[in-house]
Formats: C-alpha cells, sequence, structure tokens
DNA sequence: TCCATGTTGTGCGATATACGAACAAATGTC
DNA sequence: GACATTTGTTCGTATATCGCACAACATGGA
C-alpha cells in the first residue's frame, strides 16, 4: 500500500472512538488527547466530527458516545453470517445444559463474544456481543490459541498483559503453549477458575468444512455446583454435539 | 462550529464502515462507492486505511469487516453504565416472566438494543446489543417515542419508513399520535403482531430520577402462547416491578 | 489578589488529502 | 475475437487538515 492510500484522518478518528470504555464515559478534549496521544487540535476536530455527525453528545465540556455509534460495530454483526448461524445452536445447548453458553472469535490478544445464551448471572461480568476478554486466560482463547501456528502464538503472548488474576491463572509462556498442544491433541480446553473465581468453563473449536477453527463454543458453570473435574464429563458430549451439528453449515 | 472544525475524511469513512450490513457482508470498492455516494478513490483510501488498522480484510477484491470493529460499538456498551444496570433486572424479570426481556433506547426513527435476557427464539430476527427495529411499530418504541414532545413524533414518524409489516401494522401518522398519548397517560404500549406475525410484546418507559425517560423495558411472547389480551395482566405488574426498582438507580 | 496550573479555542505555514479525469485491467456481451 | 462496460489505480492540482505556538479563560491555593 502506497503512503497515499492511507486516510490519517479517519486512523485518528477511530482512535478517538476507542479511546471511551469503561471508566471513560465522559471525555474532555485534554483527557482524549492524553489517551490517544494526538495533538489537542486533531482530537478536539474528531470529536466535533463525531458530535456533528451525531454519533456523540457535547455539553461544551465533555463528550459521550450516544447509541449511534452501535451502527458501527451493528455493521459487523449483521454483516457477518456466523452469530445468526450460531444463535439457535447456542439456545439450544444452553437449555440442554442448564448453564450459559457463549461463542466468540480471536481479535489480537482477546477474545471477542460474537453470540451467547446465558442462563443465570454467573459472573461479575456483564457479557454481551462485543464484550472481550484476554485469550490465555479463557477457555475459548486457549481453543482459539490453539488453532494458531505456534510461531503467531508467541507472539499474541508477548504482545498480552499475563496477570494473575487468581492463585489459578497460568502466566508462564511456556506452560501455556504446552497446554495449547495439549488442547489441540485433545480438542477441548477447561479453565477452573483462572479469570475468576467461582467460574469454570470449557471449550470447543468450531471448524468449517475444510477444517479450518473459525470459532469457538463453550459453556460456564459456578465452579460450587460443578467442580472443573467433571465439567469433561457434563458437558464436553453436549459441545462436541453442537460442534458436528456446526461443522456442516460452515461453507467455504 | 466552524467549517474547518470538521473532519470529513473521518465521516467519510464512518459512512463506508456503515455501508456494510444484513446483505453486504463483502463490499467492492466500486459498490462501497455507489452505497456511500463517494467518489470510487476517496471509497478506495477508506477501505484501504481499515484494512491497514485491522478493520477489514482484504482479498484484493473484496473487503470485509472483522471483528476489531466491535471495538468501535463496545465503546459505547462498556462506556455507557444503563446496559451493565440493567442486565441483572432483565435477566430477574426474565426468570420470572419465562419469556425474553429486552432494554432499547431511541436512534433516530430506530431503536437499539442495549440489553437482552432472552429465554425462547420466538422471533424470525436475531436480536443482540446493537440491532435496531423501526420505533414506530416496536413496543418499546412507542414508549421512547410517547415520552418526546408530539412536534418532535412529528418529525421523526416523517422520516420513518412507515411499512405495513403485518395486517396489523398501524402505519397513519394521526393514529400513531394518537397511540403515543394513551402509552403516556396509561404507562405502557402493547403490540399485537404489528412488526412480526406471531409476536406480543409489552413495554414500560425507564425513568431516572428527575422524571426524564431514559430507556424502554419490555417483555416479548408469542401470541400462540399468549394473546395480546392477557398481556397487560401477566405482565405489566412484573415490568412496573422492574421500573420502580430501576428508578433509585438512575442518578442524573 | 496574584500567580501557578490546566484547560479550550484559534491563526498560520507546512503538509496531507480529495477530487475528477485519464488510464489500465478485468469482465461481460454479442 | 472485438466491443462495450465496469472496476481498480494513478496523477496533478486545488483544497482541507495537521501540529504548533499563542491567546483566552477557568480554577484553586498561597
Amino acid at each position: 500500500m502506497r503512503e497515499t492510500d492511507f486516510v490519517s484522518g479517519f486512523a485518528r478518528g477511530l482512535k478517538v472512538i476507542e479511546a471511551f470504555g469503561e471508566t471513560r464515559q465522559r471525555l474532555s478534549i485534554a483527557e482524549a488527547a492524553k489517551l490517544t496521544e494526538l495533538d489537542r487540535a486533531t482530537v478536539r476536530r474528531s470529536l466535533l466530527t463525531l458530535a456533528e455527525l451525531g454519533y456523540a453528545d457535547y455539553d461544551g465540556k465533555f463528550f459521550t458516545l450516544t447509541p449511534k455509534i452501535l451502527r458501527l460495530g451493528h455493521a459487523y454483526l449483521s454483516a457477518t453470517p456466523l452469530p445468526a448461524l450460531l444463535q439457535p445452536h447456542l439456545d439450544h445447548l444452553s437449555e440442554r445444559a442448564g448453564q450459559s453458553a457463549s461463542a466468540s472469535v480471536l481479535d489480537g490478544t482477546d477474545i471477542v463474544y460474537i453470540a451467547r445464551a446465558s442462563q443465570r448471572r454467573v459472573m461479575s461480568i456483564n457479557l454481551t456481543p462485543g464484550s472481550r476478554l484476554p485469550a490465555y486466560c479463557a477457555s475459548m482463547g486457549r481453543v482459539l490459541l490453539a488453532a494458531l501456528p505456534e510461531s503467531e502464538v508467541r507472539a499474541i503472548l508477548a504482545r498480552s498483559e499475563l496477570k494473575q488474576n487468581t492463585a489459578n491463572t497460568k502466566t508462564d509462556p511456556d506452560e501455556l503453549i504446552a497446554e495449547f498442544r495439549r488442547v489441540r491433541t485433545e480438542g477441548y480446553a477447561i479453565i477452573d477458575q483462572e479469570l475468576e473465581i467461582g467460574l469454570c468453563s470449557i471449550a470447543v473449536p468450531v471448524d468449517n468444512d475444510r477444517g479450518e477453527t473459525v470459532a469457538a463454543i463453550n459453556i460456564g458453570a459456578p465452579a460450587a455446583l460443578v467442580p472443573a473435574a467433571e465439567m469433561k464429563e457434563r458437558y464436553l458430549p453436549l459441545l462436541k454435539e453442537t460442534q458436528a451439528a456446526l461443522r456442516p453449515l460452515l461453507r467455504r
């Protein structure tokens, strides 16, 4: 790509949108400039553009995003057949298991939820399509990373913030890589409270008809109700069934 | 705002993202140019920028969005306390009603789902946060429109494509306005298969402690199981309880 | 009050970008 | 195979945008 085929004003604007998040509902021009490391004048123009287009509100001091911004993500969710295809299978899976079932894909060092059938709130976090979790310590993340070439996985782990969320969290890259090998061989990953105390989950890959992994599906359960040791016998058969039902549906 | 406070390259890029959707997973440069009514050269630069940043994939012919684009919408969902605040109440509501419960806000002529607790698939459409429906024929849309000044509502209806989805769909602006008055007085809206045959729903507004309507919540049920006439007695008390539980939580 | 600090808004020269048109390549049609 | 159409790419130039420096304003503490 040539230098001139890049619209830096657009790229800068997207960076400004991403500056909003979790603890950043309201951003002043100066705050947004610090977060994005862009010039204040540039950020100001981007924010005023967002406001002008209705993607943001401006009270003269702070900018907040409006629901119109969801149109952007929705362009992906409705444009990609995967979420709509998976949803009914997740509903069925979730009902039979009596636990929440989810589907996700990989984006950099994170997994991104693209569909979910929730039963009861077991996690402290609110998960909806678009939600992100670090891949290295999520069952679906392990399955998705296990599908990649090892060199790529090492690069991703190097970029990941390998945080010790609980006493159980594996953070050593070599230990994780060994676990990914096991996942690749055995075809599933189990997480025993590595993300959050009290939460276990089990995931399998969703492959298309050419054997490429395009997503992962999982079942999550409270550790108090379902010990990690029982996850496999209870839920792996259900997950495998769903996996088999999906494969012929995923052409190309 | 001054002329120079608007970054048109950014605005054009956002328009390109929105060109993707439902039947538009893959767009060529020329297709995107037609949809956005921008010059092919300009669209090409925007798309190449998206690809360079990892928001899109490019196979040399077609562009497709990647899950990274969800970061943009997620910036809103995680930045706004409303979805996370509503979710547990929707879960509870949904469980007690035995039906799907949702929450939405208004964006132009559409309602946008910001949280949802689904029970069984009753609609043909797959609804997730970010999903949109026309406001005039959705129960939550009626509630949200009823909260606005009548002049504004007329303007919105004028911009809406008032489509006859089913034999029941109300499309006459005056008839709709009369219905909004009733909704405002009685505090709830019921839709009897106006959006889709076989689907009934009932909605109430969610007000903050100053009495401003900030969202709507609803319960949807299959008409075969719950006739429209029974929606009120079955679900209105539950909705009112949830509404009351939420009010003190919604400051400012 | 005055100053220190931090914020937002603005004018300007240097630079980057958009436009339209022209060209090249691919595709479809007879 | 020749022609017409559509699509992608390149180029020169007029125009828009960037980042800087500075001005204007607000806030809070000595």
